[in-house]
DNA sequence: ATCGGTTATCGTCGATTGACGATGGAGGAA
DNA sequence: TTCCTCCATCGTCAATCGACGATAACCGAT
């Protein structure tokens, strides 16, 4: 606990954050399951959005290799992309990292 | 944080959390990436120790199943067992936990 | 309408995972 | 000693993962 402070039958302050089961806490935690998509996350977030070609560079890993992690960590819910013209612009979700860092905290 | 107000140049007052890098990060996520291992995660911090048997009760899989998941569980550093007699008692390590949670926290 | 740049998806291959039963060793009890 | 219990390890099998190149789809510009 650390920022809800308020609990039970309050008001609903401020996103409430969702605490996964067992089963979705493994999928996420399998979604972070490996360097290269640990990695894309700390480039998301250094640079607050980018388009594939630039993870695929910042990583050095095939376009197509990336375009699967990315694809990985996005049915995970802990990015999400948008279609912009001819590129896609991802962003990492900060419910979905929230969901994910609530429940690993809630060990 | 929640633990250790206390970090800069001050004495070192208990335990400074280790942050892992992307290599490690992964290692522990994926040691959660089973819904099996979240599993028995809360089995032990609800019993706070057990020797195998019960996890193997209280998770119904193969006792050989379970051992290799408290196997992988305790090579990531998530929990420690020690050998009492005929049977092996686990708990979790707090040190190992705290520094998954720091590294998720980071992100 | 066609071309060039950007991505997602498909197919493949080797490596790893997850599950189980069977085996074996280390302790306690008889 | 001789059991019996508890657990880790081994061997096996199907399933999944991770990486890549090749292909297709999509869009903007020419």
């Amino acid at each position: 606990m650390s920022t809800a402070t308020r609990t039970s039958r309050s008001r609903r302050v401020a996103a409430a954050v969702a605490v996964p089961d067992d089963e979705t806490l493994a999928a996420m935690a399998k979604a972070l399951a490996h360097p290269a998509r640990v990695k894309i996350l700390r480039v998301l977030d250094a640079r607050t959005t980018c388009v594939t070609g630039d993870v695929v560079t910042e990583v050095g890993l095939a376009q197509s290799t990336i375009s699967e992690h990315l694809r990985i960590l996005r049915e995970a819910g802990l990015i999400q992309g948008e279609i912009e013209g001819p590129r896609t612009r991802y962003c990492v979700s900060s419910a979905g990292l929230a969901s994910l860092k609530a429940g690993i905290a809630a060990l």
